[in-house]
DNA sequence: CACTGATACAACCATATGGTTGTATCAGAG
DNA sequence: CTCTGATACAACCATATGGTTGTATCAGTG
């Protein structure tokens, strides 16, 4: 049985995109088991505070992340789901990989004890 | 023991880049268990053959896909271990997620049995 | 060789992206 | 209320990106 997978659509675009950069993965990875404000973030990367700013808000409307108000700071905690979400896409591809693995094999072994494969496209014409 | 996990170094950039466009997603899709020359895989697409072309190299520089010249045409076909990169990596976020919430019940259980752990931080005043 | 199918690549354009600085808002501390 | 730490957001700039059209190369076919 094939396994019709929905692949490709558009909303996935933002999720690999906002992982398309190494500050941004890195601030997913800090946010995973820190709990920092977006300030304390930034202090740890060579560009403005703005500029953080900015990658945060990316990441938030990716869903990677998600900001919580805690006092005067807001705080910045990675969303697994996010993650999965992504890791699944790639699960899909793999699966699909294996599955064409399988069904070369399937015709190889087909094509290995018969050979009247080649008769009958022989006899066609 | 924590597993110090070295992540976001921007080589994954291109990678995570060219898994940012639907497109170029539905390129890898197919060109995992077809066999199709650049002009048969734009077929597929409402844009130009250029367009397509851009895309697949965008893809080859990614190390997502690969070229092969057979006959007239070049076969694109998709490169798995481009794919378990990306997913690794995902793979050490969950890791590092599962890590933080093994130390949070870690926490948990020193505090539940271990109100000394107050009494050592007021004994200090 | 001439022809043509298939690909490659350059030039160009509009918009998106990643960065900057400057100003405005918002929530606690005094 | 005032002051200030922390965040938010707008305006701007340079470069990257995704698309286009046009031209050049490259490999088989007749």
């Amino acid at each position: 049985m094939v396994v019709s997978v929905q692949i490709a659509p558009p909303e996935f675009d933002p999720l690999f995109g906002a992982l398309a950069d190494h500050t941004r993965r890195d601030i997913v990875r800090r946010a995973i088991s820190a709990e920092e404000g977006v300030l304390e973030l930034a202090s740890h990367y060579p560009m403005s505070f703005a500029a953080v700013q900015k990658h945060v808000a990316v990441l938030e409307r990716a869903g990677l992340i998600s900001k919580q108000r805690v006092g005067r700071r807001s705080v910045v905690r990675t969303n697994l789901e996010a993650l999965l979400v992504a890791r699944r896409l790639l699960d899909q591809y793999e699966e699909l990989w294996r599955a064409r693995i399988d069904r070369m094999n399937e015709l190889i072994a087909e094509t290995d004890g018969a050979i009247d494969t080649v008769e009958t496209k022989e006899s066609k014409r």
